[in-house]
DNA sequence: GTCTTTCTGTACAGTAGTGTCTAGGCGCCA
DNA sequence: TGGCGCCTAGACACTACTGTACAGAAAGAC
């Protein structure tokens, strides 16, 4: 981003508008919004507190560029595997499981700070309410494809995103492998029906090679 | 709990342990832990500050208390409807919805304020782990006496578990007729087939009488 | 009616945070 | 190598909160 010493670490190394944004959401996710303090962030990025003024008007100004960048990411992931062309159901739900893989745009533990910080604010759950319904729209879309009516569609996409959204506030750290052990067991309870051979083992090498 | 004057009124009415309590537990749920503040409560209650360290040795007496109240009353819930006697899987899921019924005991407020406060207490994380794992083993049990498999148990338990608190990470706010709405689809998702007539209106009649 | 227990208010000391102002270091370009 | 613009450190003023000490009000016991 910057052109600066990024080769040669000096002793008093300077920070970035973007190393000042990745430490707070890091801070954002693992202790929630109350937690993101410019006086930590600065101990933290070893520089003075002053220093951060430079890069925002203030604090609030730091938080909502975070609200940003959570936007432009973790929806689109969801909406663009959902619009995959898919031959069966099977393959559409395997698609969307994706997003779920290590290493995917989506960021869960984000998503999930999000959701927290906005129960305290209206505006923000706004804007979280819409991006919610976007994802289940283009995951019922998807069941429609497929021969869903329009409620069960819409059923089905909420119990599949919403269970994945619970997932991942229980945060049970799972091993890929375990995880990927109960596949099959997941599609034939979102789709009601048995995944085809080979369907499942294909979407296992793409989460392996993550 | 006290005997004191609840019945006139007094401008300057005291306070009690219970009073802090549920200020402290309401704000938990609105704002998350890092909002309850003893100055902010007192203000709340009309009251001075000090006289919180009457009833409390400090703030972190308070929380404390917060949790072991919650233990007390969210799991239970869950894993007494599981256990209840039911002819068919169906019967039994809609068992398990009366837990998502307004008035239930079950707060998912409260259940998710817990798990955003954990993410910054290892501590805390494993007691809600614990609970987690009753709550699954419990409806997991359910789907066995009706005939799953170990594994197609888990599972199934799982995507119900984790999909309502996932409902509830929403914070969707539904009125309660466009919930009741849906029960038969959330069924047919859950238990792999459609409904009994009869079933779901029992359900029905009781979430509305809540 | 006084005495005791229970609870509250005021005052004090200390910590942590925000935002502003200003001097100046440091790299880069001419 | 001198100047300029980018960025940082330190000092200042302010607010919010925690916890402690202690005097005293209010209610109940006798």
């Amino acid at each position: 981003m910057t052109s600066r010493g990024d080769t040669t670490l000096s002793p008093q190394a300077r920070v970035t508008r973007e190393d000042w944004l990745q430490a707070a959401r890091s801070t954002l996710i693992t202790a929630g919004v109350d937690q993101v303090k410019v006086l930590p962030l600065a101990r933290q990025l070893n520089v003075s507190r002053s220093s951060f003024y430079w890069y925002f008007r203030n604090r609030q100004e730091l938080l909502d560029q975070l609200v940003r960048s959570w936007q432009e990411t973790n929806t689109q992931d969801i909406v663009t595997q959902a619009r995959r062309p898919s031959r069966t159901i099977t393959e559409g739900v395997l698609h969307l499981f994706e997003c779920w893989v290590d290493g995917a745009p989506f960021d869960p533990r984000l998503d999930f700070a999000i959701r927290a910080w906005a129960r305290r604010s209206a505006e923000l759950q706004a804007i979280v309410r819409a991006e919610d319904d976007a994802r289940v729209e283009a995951i019922s879309q998807l069941y429609r494809r497929h021969g869903w009516d329009e409620t069960g569609a819409f059923i089905r996409a909420r119990v599949l995103y919403f269970m994945q959204i619970g997932y991942y506030a229980l945060e049970l750290n799972e091993p890929r492998e375990q995880r990927l052990r109960y596949t099959a067991d997941y599609v034939q309870s979102f789709t009601g029906q048995a995944p085809q051979p080979g369907e499942v083992e294909a979407f296992q090498r793409i989460a392996r090679a993550g």
